[in-house]
RNA sequence: GGGGACGUAGCUCAGUUGGUUAGAGCGCUGCCCUGUCACGGCAGAGGUCGCGGGUUCGAGCCCCGUCGUCCCCGCCA
């Protein structure tokens, strides 16, 4: 292959096929660096030494097809080039074959940085050529290999679960196929595979695991994508640790294959307290975290500065920012307040610490709380007395919104902490589990609890003992997990209900009427009555794994054949309309008006 | 559903206050070149300024609408 050769070989005859990555023309002498996957070797053409194959490569272009037979030629040490890792050798050709010309491209996947977005998709097949491309998927199958070899190596066994199955109306809009056979009848296709691998469990297949497609139709973002991979996972008989070993030692034995040390177990966290530290439930470790102040100031102190007592007041550090000009403050305040909604939150950064009369006895205290370096940017938000209608006395808000403001500011300054650069190590990688999510949700506009996690998963015993389940929704928790990465979501899974009359509680207290319940869900409240063992699992997915490992910051860059944001295929142009025929054999009759 | 950025040559982009024939780099085509590796030199081709409408003597530039790509919020059990 053309990455392969080296001086070992020198003398050898080889042929060599691949594109045609440059053509450097001397006239009696052309240069050629022929490219496959494996790299890119340079092929010399020599008029005097083979005229028939000067005069073919002298029609070669880029991105043909060629087929090169020649010896290899160890370099003079003046002509290596360091730069390639085939850079001390060259083929000497003694014979070449046209095989494909190509059109002019409309970019070259010769070149490393391209831009525009749609231009790629457009000509996938040329993006996919690029090295960077390339090496993604290459990590994405070593990535696979390795869980896929993990898992089976500890007893697991990949079972595939139907695409075509029932809608299942909580959570994301499904992707419908329409019946033939039965008319205005639809299939769903899965947003996981949720409830099948559940029964699996009830079959006795107790370490199930499947890399499996799933399909959401939402909205998409850089990191999600109407249909996406995930690492599904589910056993019998396991305590929350022993799906978090799991886990550890499969990302153990993913990252491996990249190249990465890991060393679980890895960090875990309450939900609770990630709120409170970092003002979101995936936090990313990388930075710094929130540290509460309220305690620190005096209660004189906040009456005078007039500070809402039911609300706490937050600190933290953007590391390295440096010292920030005076224009460059204040327009980094009036931009932090503009996004505060203008509710009367006031910030304070190191200067303003430092100088304003109230706090500055108490500068040295919050710098030491906050670990302050010489160069770090600390905040501290103190909300003021006077409560608008959005924050509602409610501290979440503040801790979210403050978390938020941090995330913000980290990305702002990105290039001056440079915590979020690569530097290729373990280091890199600030793995998290955030334990204990709250079981409901409350939607404020339906009015509703709503299952937090999905209503499969079991609430801790206790909670179910002290009567929260329906004295106080809110404060249940869910015996539910997130693994995070760097601030990601990669995955989030449970431990599932296996008594009937437990489930039947959880859908009740959904608003679920047990008719309701019965004609969703009645072949698994079936399936729960004949022996279910108690069990769990989760899913990762596998998709933004490999996008994290690759540097890249859009799931694009690792998924083969992605959709744009609206969700369309640019390069076979879908979704597209149907004909006639085929809406009548389904029975679907098509209204354009919206 | 909402907010923001972008759309000018195949690609990346510049284009002043609305004013003559819309430019550059790369790529492309032709010619020259025996040591290049982002080769070099000379010459040349290449434009529905996303699309539609409006204002104006005159629009790449201003206004309205629309389409597309990207990012964010909502949404994603």
């Amino acid at each position: 292959m053309c990455g392969d050769l080296r001086p070992l070989q020198e003398g050898e005859q080889v042929v060599l096929m691949g594109w045609v990555n440059r053509r450097r023309d001397h006239g009696s002498l052309i240069f050629l660096d022929l490219r496959d996957r494996s790299g890119i070797t340079q092929v010399v053409l020599d008029k005097e030494l083979s005229p028939e194959a000067h005069a073919k490569a002298e029609s070669a272009r880029p991105e043909y097809v060629v087929a090169c037979t020649g010896t290899v030629r160890l370099r003079d040490a003046s002509l290596i080039n360091p730069k390639m890792d085939t850079g001390a050798i060259e083929i000497v050709a003694s014979e070449i074959l046209l095989l494909n010309d190509a059109k002019t491209p409309p970019f070259s996947p010769a070149e490393d940085a391209i831009g525009n977005e749609e231009v790629r998709l457009k000509y996938r097949y040329l993006d996919l050529r690029r090295v960077e491309m390339q090496k993604n998927f290459r990590i994405r199958h070593e990535v696979a290999r390795a869980i896929r070899n993990y898992l089976s190596d500890n007893g697991f066994l990949e079972i595939e679960t139907p695409f075509m199955t029932r809608s299942t109306p909580e959570g994301a809009r499904d992707y419908l196929v329409p019946s033939r056979v039965h008319a205005g009848h639809f299939y769903a296709l899965p947003q996981s595979p949720q409830i099948f691998k559940q029964i699996l469990m009830v079959s006795g297949f107790d370490k199930y695991f499947q890399i499996a497609r799933c399909f959401r139709d939402e909205d998409l973002r850089a990191d999600r994508q109407p249909e996406f991979t995930q690492i599904d996972l589910e056993m019998t008989f396991p305590q929350q640790g022993l799906i978090f070993k799991t886990v550890e030692g499969f990302l153990k034995a993913a990252f491996k294959a990249a190249g990465i040390e890991l060393e679980p177990p890895f960090v875990q966290m309450t939900y609770d307290d990630a709120i409170r530290k970092y003002g979101i439930d995936k936090p990313d470790m990388r930075l710094p975290a929130m540290v509460e102040l309220t305690e620190t100031l005096t209660p004189e102190l906040r009456e005078k500065l007039r500070i809402e007592p039911a609300l706490p007041v937050l600190g933290f550090i953007i590391p390295s920012v440096g010292a920030l000009s005076g224009t460059e403050r204040k327009k980094l305040l009036s931009e932090v307040r503009a996004g505060f909604g203008d509710c009367g939150l006031d910030l304070l950064d190191t200067e303003r610490l430092k100088t304003s009369p109230d706090f500055a006895p108490l500068a040295g205290t919050i710098a030491e709380l906050l670990a302050v370096g010489a160069e770090d940017l600390s905040v501290v938000v103190t909300p003021k007395l006077g409560t608008p209608p959005m924050w509602n006395y409610d501290p979440q808000w503040i801790y979210k919104r403050v978390g938020q403001l941090r995330l913000d500011l980290a990305k702002k300054y990105a290039d001056k902490h440079g915590l979020f650069t690569q530097t290729g190590t373990a280091a890199d990688y600030k793995f998290l589990w955030v334990t204990d999510f709250p079981m409901y949700e409350w939607d404020e506009e339906k009015k509703v609890w709503n299952a937090a996690h999905h209503p499969f998963t079991s609430p801790h015993e206790e909670d179910i003992k002290t009567g929260k389940l329906v004295n106080d929704k809110g404060a249940v928790r869910a015996l539910a997990y997130d693994i995070v990465l760097n601030g990601t979501e990669l995955g989030s899974g449970s431990i599932r209900i296996h008594r009937k009359d437990v489930q039947a509680e959880i859908f009740r207290s959904l608003g679920m009427s047990d008719e309701e319940a019965k004609e969703r869900f009645g072949f698994f409240l079936d399936a729960l009555e004949y022996g279910t063992p108690p069990h769990g699992g989760i899913a990762l997915g596998l998709d933004r794994i490999v996008m994290i490992l690759a540097g890249a910051s859009s799931l694009r860059e690792v998924i083969a054949f992605p959709k744009t944001a609206k969700a369309i295929d640019l390069m076979v142009d879908a979704p597209t309309p149907v004909s006639d025929i085929q809406l009548r054999d389904l029975h679907l009759k098509v209204n354009t008006r919206t």
